[in-house]
RNA sequence: GGCGACGUAGCCAAGAGGAUAAGGCGGGGGUCUGCAAAACCCCUAUUCACCGGUUCGAAUCCGGUCGUCGCCUCCA
């Protein structure tokens, strides 16, 4: 397996230290809604872990919550809340969204109020040991100590200077220099310090946690592009500073980031679409098709038609894994070991979805094909099924709210006299059902009916007033079957 | 200003020196069907932003031009 790592620039042959794969992704600030950028990259990371575990890996994966912060705070201030109280609704919302995505959840979420200890141990070390000093009550990283500052982004301290819009800074020695530890302000959440009130800084909670919950050395840090700097940066500097141990994390994996039109999509630009608003135009697997086929490391843009084509896209895949009229007949000879191979040559070289899922596809007509030449493909559907998993794809039709029955009720009186001219006996009124599934069983036993009484004209007016309705009917040669309209 | 990525069919998007330039969507034609739907079959890029160069051979490597985007500041 080849990874790119951001760290060398260049793809890598995958060898974690042990069988147990560490993996740390960097969670959220929950102060608003998860917008679908932030779907994009956990998708990214949950297929990531996936085929991980496909390949056999056991994978322990940790994400922080960023439960305290300058935005929360402000935000929770703006609504009157408390920011904990601010922190918890929208951290469950993300769990929802997460949820209706289908991504795994993290074995741990940390939250950085939860760890606030082995925050201040993490600083306490690094100031003991000069890479970290105390001013007016905030601790700040001296950048200058550490001697490989800017090897992730590929930049040197010098160059980052060289416009870069720098503050003048007050309390630090060095303009870079980041702050560990924040003093409080009056009315902000405060824990005490051997410095004083105050709160940890952005960076550090990630280093505290993932030395805590994964050990010195993770084999996997993922995350946004964006984090690139300064966050991961200054993580590499805390985390390496304070345990003496290179590298602090082997592989270092970045997704691109979603556009919407010209412009990234982002909290602080506004211009958002929000996953439960996504979760309402598309199904989850749609969603996650417009994702993977395109490879995790280049910028995506959010546009209605791609996710047009990935529904589509994501209906034929299900059709097909469903599909199967000719059952107990002959066995249909498909190569499922070809495209287990196609689909494992592309994920193995960093993570190759596109093509991962165009072997989905041409799995899927491969199994059409033998249907329809009526052998029975059982295996590879089971095949696609699960190589679809692997990249979190369900395959399932779309939970809708339940259908109506009043206006089945209504069709099915309405067609009660049609019932002679098929041949059958009209349903006294008393006993039209009240179940959907027993109402559609006799509409369109009523149609079939009516067809083999070649009463097209009859036969057509009950499927288009399901239609209607919002059924679909399909005369298929093992009968007529129906499902809800998309 | 510095660093970086990208420009492939109507749209989305793989491919990263050599065999017919994946796949999805859309469109056209056909098979099946009473008609549909679904599915299947065929067609839909003689060419990969443009200009030069290296090479027996370039969409792929090098240089330049144009264009788009990201990071350098909170961000997945």
């Amino acid at each position: 397996m080849k990874v790119y790592n951001t760290l060398s620039a260049h793809k890598e042959e995958f060898l974690p230290q042990g069988d147990e794969v560490k993996m740390y992704v960097c969670g959220i600030t929950p102060y608003d809604h998860s917008h679908i950028g932030h779907g994009m990259s956990y998708i990214v990371f949950d297929v990531i872990r996936r085929y991980l575990q496909f390949r056999g890996y056991k994978v322990k994966y940790v994400q922080n919550v960023t439960d305290v912060d300058d935005k929360i705070i402000n935000r929770a201030n703006q609504l009157g809340i408390s920011s904990s109280e601010l922190a918890e609704k929208y951290a469950r919302g993300y769990f929802k969204d997460m949820a209706d995505l289908n991504i795994a959840p993290a074995d741990i979420y940390p939250r950085a109020t939860q760890e606030i200890a082995k925050i201040i141990e993490v600083i306490q070390g690094l100031v003991n040991k000069g890479h970290a000093y105390a001013a007016q009550g905030s601790v700040y990283f001296r950048v200058r100590s550490k001697d490989d500052y800017g090897k992730l982004a590929h930049r040197s301290l010098k160059s980052m200077m060289a416009g870069a819009r720098i503050e003048a800074g007050e309390e630090k020695e060095h303009p870079m220099d980041f702050v560990l530890w924040k003093a409080a302000k009056p009315g902000e959440p405060s824990w005490p310090s051997p410095w004083g009130e105050g709160r940890p800084g952005w960076h550090i909670e990630c280093s505290a946690m993932s030395l805590k919950y994964l050990g010195e050395t993770l084999d996997i840090h993922g995350g946004g592009q964006d984090l690139i700097f300064p966050h991961h940066e200054n993580e590499i500097a805390q985390s390496e500073s304070f345990t003496g141990q290179k590298p602090f994390v082997k592989y270092w994996l970045h997704n691109g980031l979603l556009q919407l039109g010209e412009e990234k999509m982002s909290k602080s630009l506004g211009n958002l679409i929000t996953i439960q608003e996504a979760l309402e135009m598309y199904h989850a697997d749609a969603i996650r098709i417009f994702v993977l086929s395109s490879h995790y490391r280049s910028p995506l843009t959010f546009a209605d038609e791609a996710l047009e084509a990935a529904e589509s896209g994501a209906e034929r895949l299900r059709q097909t894994a469903h599909g199967g009229y000719a059952s107990g007949a002959k066995q249909a000879k498909i190569d499922i070991k070809t495209y287990r191979d196609r689909f494992t040559e592309a994920m193995d070289d960093d993570f190759g979805t596109p093509q991962a899922l165009a072997t989905l596809f041409d799995l899927a007509r491969e199994i059409n094909r033998a249907d329809e030449a009526g052998y029975e493909a059982k295996e590879a559907r089971r095949a696609l099924t699960e190589l679809a998993e692997v990249l979190g794809l369900t395959l399932k039709e779309r939970e809708l709210p339940p259908l109506d029955v009043e206006p089945l009720r209504e069709l099915l009186s309405s067609i009660n006299k049609w019932r002679q001219l098929a041949g059958l006996k009209e349903i006294p009124l008393k006993e039209t059902p009240d179940d959907v599934a027993a109402l559609m069983e006799l509409i369109t036993a009523t149609r079939s009916a009516l067809r083999d009484k070649e009463q097209w004209q009859y036969a057509d007016k009950i499927r288009s007033r399901l239609e209607e309705i919002g059924v679909t009917l399909e005369d298929t040669p093992k009968g007529t079957v129906w499902r809800r309209k998309r």
